[in-house]
RNA sequence: GGCUCCAUGGUCAAGCGGUUAAGACGUCGCCCUCUCAAGGCGAAAUCAGGGGUUCGAUUCCCCUUGGAGCUGCCA
């Protein structure tokens, strides 16, 4: 039985690299009918930060990945909350402790970084911890331990051959030992580290496959070895490369890039992003580029991750929410536009339900909505030159006439519907032998003071309504007249 | 500095010794059209550089260059 795990910090909300790697390890899991389990990774106080385990819980519910165990949802490996298993890693340590691949330190950070100092000035780079207590004779240490003195316990490392692992995507990574560190493993305050905390919980748990960013490409060769050294089977690592803003840099909150509430908050959609960020360092091998997410299940393969890193491009984003947006139902658009319809039209009477099938699809990402349609409640103020458009022969001249001809016609209609409109408008084109854009063109403008708009003349004349209308074509005439 | 990893168009990427080097986004052009979208058609654009191995390298090996990660009592 495969078992996979997402393993994060709560140390503030889910980033886009964060819930890839929870996408890729949910997938995995399910491909092969194995289980997926969240586990919270809070072994440093200090950077934990308030509501973040929620936060955590409630972007994997609405990213729709169900984690199968977890802490909100039991599970028979718990507890899923690391400090709440607390009291468990130092017993496995004190395992190391006895067999020598590992033993206590009783150096204090003073006392380490003013040898580091030391050390610095006279091969810079080159520090590592000394193995200052490896030596301390072992009912000394022990004594020590007990009698309430502070302590860290170190993975001792040996002084020469190397280390290695195999990762099912990068294949055999090895290390020489001697550039190695003799890493902490219990903290100061008898919490582990993350790679002393990992090992056990992975083994406890029972996690077959390993995969996590490839941060800790570097470092694995080093726990690998606790494995060795406890003789427990190793799981199958599966590095995965990062998610980068450029070239150059991570996806990272500090500089503002968006969390996946964020970019929900924006209307983007769900399945838009999901998969957009499946695309994102993994290919399907062929050419299907829409998936769902039981799609993604059924697709999904390591062989197809990628080892670069991959940029998230913005772009390509937008244009797969445009097209889960076009694809969706009316009723759901509908449903999802109207708070950005609001929000620009606040008060205003109007058809949403024709609103939208113009909208629908010319909709990117919803925040987008509002500047579109705002126009309708409120005829922006504008240049007369947007009356002249070459391709459709108009000028401000021709604008006119085409002004003074639509208007009495429009206020003669009783249906103002938008076929009435249309017919009213097609008409009065014919009759004057214009050509439909001299006429339409001008009446567009008019009524919505935008060189371009979502629908046209007769679309945007029945959102209006008739006294609406009018009302901005006589602004219009004003505007044209006032000009010669 | 040391160690580890990575490298196909602007971006995501297919390719896994012989291809006209797929496809998508974006860009540009044309068509359609009452504007804009949408849609249709088309175009430009990639194997980082240098050595090998081989009859033949985008593909395998080495070096260089570039980038990333680690080098914490952070994960």
């Amino acid at each position: 039985m495969i078992r996979t795990r997402f393993a994060p910090s709560p140390t503030g909300y889910l980033h886009l690299g964060g819930l890839r790697t929870a996408l890729y390890t949910y997938l995995f899991a399910k491909k092969n009918n194995g289980k997926f389990i969240l586990r919270i990774e809070d072994t440093d106080q200090e950077r934990e930060v308030e509501g973040a385990v929620e936060l955590i819980y409630k972007s994997l519910r609405q990213a729709g990945l169900q984690y199968d165990e977890g802490p909100d949802v039991g599970g028979d490996f718990g507890p899923y909350i690391q400090t709440q298993r607390k009291d468990s890693y130092l017993p496995y340590a004190m395992q190391l402790v006895e067999s020598g691949a590992a033993y206590p330190c009783f150096c204090t950070k003073e006392e380490l970084s003013a040898r580091r100092e030391k050390a610095e000035a006279e091969a810079p780079g080159q520090w590592k911890y000394d193995k200052h207590c490896l030596n301390l004779p072992k009912e000394e240490a022990l004594r020590r331990m007990e009698s309430g003195e502070s302590f860290v316990i170190r993975q001792n490392i040996p002084t020469s051959g190397t280390a290695s692992f195999e990762d099912a995507l990068y294949g055999h990574v090895e290390a020489p030992c001697d550039t190695l560190d003799d890493n902490v493993l219990i903290k100061a305050d008898g919490l582990p580290t993350y790679n002393f905390a990992n090992v056990i919980d992975d083994h406890l748990m029972g996690i077959t496959h390993e995969m996590r960013g490839t941060e800790y490409l570097s470092s694995t060769p080093t726990t690998n070895l606790l494995y060795e050294a406890f003789g427990w089977e190793t799981p199958v690592y599966i590095h995965l490369s990062p998610v980068m803003k450029d070239a150059s840099r991570k996806l990272s909150k500090r500089y503002g890039d968006p969390s996946f509430e964020d970019l929900l908050a924006q209307g983007y959609v769900r399945d838009a992003i999901i998969n957009f960020i499946a695309l994102l360092g993994w290919s399907p091998g062929d050419e299907r580029e829409f998936f769902t997410l039981p799609e993604l299940v059924e697709a999904f393969d390591l062989k197809g991750l990628s080892k670069a890193p991959a940029i998230f491009n913005t772009e390509k984003l937008v244009w797969f929410n445009h097209e889960y947006i076009s694809r969706m139902p009316i009723e759901e658009y509908i449903a999802m536009a109207t708070p950005w319809f609001d929000k620009a039209l606040e008060g205003k009477h109007m058809d949403y339900a024709f609103l939208a099938t113009l909208m629908h699809t010319r909709t990117e990402v919803f925040d987008r909505v509002p500047d579109m349609v705002r126009f309708l409640g409120e005829l922006p103020e504008y240049e007369i030159d947007i009356y002249s458009h070459k391709k459709m022969k108009t000028d401000p001249e021709i604008s006119l006439k085409a002004l003074k001809l639509a208007r009495p016609a429009l206020e003669a209609l009783t249906d103002f519907s938008e076929d009435a409109v249309k017919e009213c408008l097609m008409a009065l084109a014919a009759e004057n032998e214009m050509k439909n854009g001299q006429i339409m063109w001008p009446v567009r403008i008019a009524i919505s003071g935008l060189a371009s708009t979502p629908g046209g003349a007769t679309e945007i004349a029945y959102l209006l309504g008739q006294d609406e209308c009018l009302k901005r074509i006589d602004i219009g005439i004003g505007k044209l007249e006032n000009l010669s």
